[in-house]
DNA sequence: TGTCAACTGGACTCGCAGTACAGTCAGGAC
DNA sequence: GTCCTGACTGTACTGCGAGTCCAGTTGACA
């Protein structure tokens, strides 16, 4: 265990857990050193304030999830090379991969900030917003090549189509954690690939 | 100015804009008595504690926003019999609502709980999930009524796409929250009245 | 005139964020 | 072998906000 390598990634570990149980202010910095087993000195040796460290976490989260969507997209253009099946895959990828969570998905940090922004400074807002234009032009992209071989069956704002699968996946996680139901999600996201369907279907 | 009666309101009214502009936890006590001009022990007075006040905030939101779908679908339901057109024009006027808005919609309450919920009580847990599951049984109604006329083209599940209509509004909010835009939950509302446009078409 | 609801105002405790800083300790540079 | 530095520990402090307690005021109504 080399402790100091990685006693940073230990604490974004620990914070995101707790964070996303239960937000970010109720998250104390005490609970996160005892957490990751470190003083107070500690933690601020690493993060200047809980600011830095909820940069650190959206930074770090924003990765983890590109790197995923990177990953998933490519696995279902390798099973088909069709723009919409190739999404109609990879979204049905996405929803398995939310509903074999076994505790359900921990929750978007994205929600969980824009619902607490004036805690946070410019940087984080900024960060949040950059990350959601980055989907928007990702699946508009995709939506793009799929209407260059299909044409939409009714007209529809390509920016607003590719907002929408960041907005059904943030929907559902905010309904799955009101609910305390566990599929919302997963269940919204079929719902949008049914939609895809049927407005890129051949007539 | 009748200040006895209506200082329970008043202070509500300045709790729900903080709290929707900033979230809960950065609401601060003093913050509201300044608001509303009265002292800390009168807030107290009032109120047991936060809790307490959440829990009268997310009443009071919940019959409101009930009130607003009671009237927006009967003022439809005027202009149009069928149940299919009563739903796409209710969905048009909320839309309109959302856009008009002059500061973009003040932001759901429902998720913003729903992201800090371990803060909150048991009974204002409950009460959030009831009312998710309200929505879902009034739409789901409504949606069985149109598929009574119009077989869906596709099958759904009726729940999930009654609880469609709450999660596009609430990731249309989150969505406009995050990027400081104004008109992404009218324009995701307008997404999902097409996809519902192609699901019950004839064929 | 007395009662009561709706407050005001102030003093207090407690928990948490953030600051400051002195000291420890392991590992590489020289 | 010593020196230096990065990664901490530990303690003590300030300041803020939640929540408690309570004594006193004020205006309406019986």
């Amino acid at each position: 265990m080399d402790k100091k390598v990685d006693t940073r990634s230990r604490i974004l570990d620990i914070a995101e857990a707790a964070v996303l149980e239960k937000g970010f202010e109720a998250t104390s910095i005490e609970e996160i050193v005892a957490g990751a087993e470190i003083s107070r000195g500690g933690f601020f040796y690493h993060f200047k304030d809980k600011n830095a460290l909820a940069r650190a976490m959206l930074e770090r989260y924003i990765e983890v999830e590109n790197a995923l969507y990177d990953d998933l997209f490519a696995r279902a253009r390798e099973l088909n090379d069709d723009p919409l099946h190739c999404m109609l895959i990879g979204l049905k990828l996405l929803a398995e991969l939310l509903e074999e969570m076994p505790a359900g998905h921990p929750g978007c940090v994205i929600a969980s900030t824009a619902y607490q922004d004036r805690l946070f400074d410019q940087g984080v807002r900024d960060l949040n917003r950059q990350a959601i234009l980055g989907w928007r032009k990702r699946f508009r992209g995709m939506f793009e090549d799929i209407a260059d071989v299909y044409e939409p069956r009714e007209p529809v704002n390509m920016d607003a189509l590719g907002d929408m699968v960041s907005g059904v996946v943030e929907g559902g996680l905010v309904l799955q954690r009101a609910l305390g139901e566990h599929n919302n999600a997963s269940e919204q996201i079929m719902l949008f690939r049914t939609y895809l369907k049927l407005l890129f279907s051949p007539r």
